[in-house]
DNA sequence: CCCTTCCCGTAACAAGTGTTACCGTAACGG
DNA sequence: CCGTTACGGTAACACTTGTTACGGGAAGGG
C-alpha cells in the first residue's frame, strides 16, 4: 500500500474547474484538456478520477445543485417571516452579482448539454422540481388559505421568472440589472403579499 | 455564364437544417456534416454558401429572429384591444405546442453558443431588447397613465417570465404544460389588467 | 453543337477531441 | 532503509472536427 489519494477532493476540485471553464469559454470550450489545465493537472488524472467526460459533467452538475441548494437553505432560514424567507430565496437565486451571473452562464451551459444528454436532462428536471417544491412550500406558508393548486401555480411562475431573469442577465446584464431583477421579483410577489388578488374587473375575489 | 444558383434560398434551407439539427442533437451535435446531411447536400456546398461555420450560425440565428418577429407581428395585429394584443404576443412567444418547445431548444442552443461567441451574443442582446421594446409599447398602450419607467420594468419582467417558461418547458414539459404557462402569463398580466395595483398594506396607490 | 463558365461533390488536410495503455515515481509498510 | 504498490503523468491511439483544394460535369450563350 502506498500513496493514497483523496478521491472526493479531486472530484470536487475538477468540478470547480469545470464550472470555471464553462463560465469562461462556454460549452464548446469545455474539453478535458481545458479542465485539466484549469485544475493544474493532466487529462490522465482527470480520467482517473472520472470514468468519462460525461461522468465529470454529471458530478459537476450535482455539486452545483448542492451548492445552490445550501445557499437557498441559508436564505430560507434567515428570513424572519415566510414572506421574507420566500423573497430571500428568490433574490438569492437570481443574478444580483457578477459571481451569480457567472453561475448563470454555467447553468445555461449545463442546460444546453442536457438537451443532448438524457442523464443531464434528468438531473435538470429533478433539481428544478426540487426548487419549485421549495418555493411552493414557502408560498403555502405565506398564504395558508390558498388551494394547493394555486400555490403550485404561483411557485412555477415564480421559478420561471427567476430562471428567466438569470438566463437573460447572463447575456445582457445591462438590461437586466440587479435593480431590475429585484423589481421584477417584488412585482411578482405582489399577489402573495396582498391580502387578496384582484380580477380583471377590479373586484377582489376570494381565491382558493 | 452558366448554371446560376439561388444563394439566398440555399442559405435559408441550410439555416432550417441548422435549426433541425440543433433541436434534435443539441449544440454538441451541430457539425457541418450533420447540417449538410439534414439539408441533403455535402459539407462542400455548405461552405460555398457560407464562409464559415460561424457565418452559418449567425445567419440561422438572424433568420430565427425574423421568423419569430413575424409571428409576433401577426399576434400583435390580431389583438382587438392592446391588452389582447399583449396577451397574444406573450402566449405566442411561450411554448404552447411541441413545435414551440422544439424552437425553445434551438433558442437555448443559440444562447449557449452566444456565451462563447461575441457575435452571437450581440445578436441575442439586440433581438431580446427588440422583444422587450415591443412588449413595453404594448404595456404602455394598455396603461397610458403609467410612467415610462414602470412600463419598462413591467416589460422586462414579462419577457423574463416568458423566456423562463420557454427555458424550463424545453426540458420539463411535464411540469410546464401549456396550461401552466398560460396561467403564469395571465397571473403576470393581472397588474396590467387591473385598474390599479395594490401595495403590501392592501391599499391601492396611484402609481405613475 | 461546342465551349465557356460557374457550381458543387470528392477527398484530402491539419488540428483537436475523448480515451487508453504504459511506465516512471513518490510514498507508505515492514 | 528498502521494496512494494497505487497513483498520475506521457504519449500514443483512433476518430471527428472545420477547412481547403481540386476536378468533373451541368447549364447557358454563341
Amino acid at each position: 500500500m502506498a500513496r493514497r489519494r483523496d478521491l472526493k477532493d479531486q472530484q470536487r476540485r475538477l468540478s470547480a474547474a469545470t464550472w470555471s471553464v464553462l463560465a469562461e469559454h462556454g460549452l464548446p470550450g469545455l474539453t478535458l484538456r481545458a479542465v485539466a489545465e484549469r485544475a493544474g493537472c493532466t487529462t490522465g488524472m482527470v480520467l482517473h478520477a472520472f470514468a468519462d467526460k460525461r461522468a465529470l459533467l454529471v458530478h459537476a452538475r450535482e455539486l452545483l445543485h448542492r451548492r445552490t441548494g445550501q445557499r437557498a437553505d441559508a436564505a430560507q432560514s434567515a428570513g424572519a417571516t415566510p414572506l421574507d424567507a420566500l423573497r430571500s430565496v428568490l433574490l438569492q437565486a437570481a443574478s444580483e452579482t457578477e459571481e451569480k451571473r457567472e453561475e448563470a452562464r454555467v447553468w445555461i451551459a449545463f442546460l444546453a448539454a442536457a438537451l443532448a444528454d438524457p442523464a443531464l436532462a434528468d438531473l435538470h428536471r429533478r433539481y428544478n422540481r426540487s426548487f419549485v417544491e421549495r418555493v411552493r412550500g414557502l408560498v403555502a406558508a405565506c398564504r395558508p388559505e390558498w388551494s394547493p393548486a394555486r400555490c403550485a401555480a404561483t411557485a412555477t411562475t415564480l421559478v420561471a421568472l427567476v430562471e428567466g431573469l438569470n438566463t437573460l442577465a447572463a447575456v445582457d446584464a445591462e438590461t437586466y440589472t440587479d435593480d431590475a431583477q429585484r423589481a421584477a421579483i417584488d412585482a411578482a410577489l405582489a399577489p402573495v403579499r396582498a391580502p387578496a388578488a384582484m380580477n380583471a374587473a377590479g373586484v377582489a375575489p376570494i381565491l382558493r
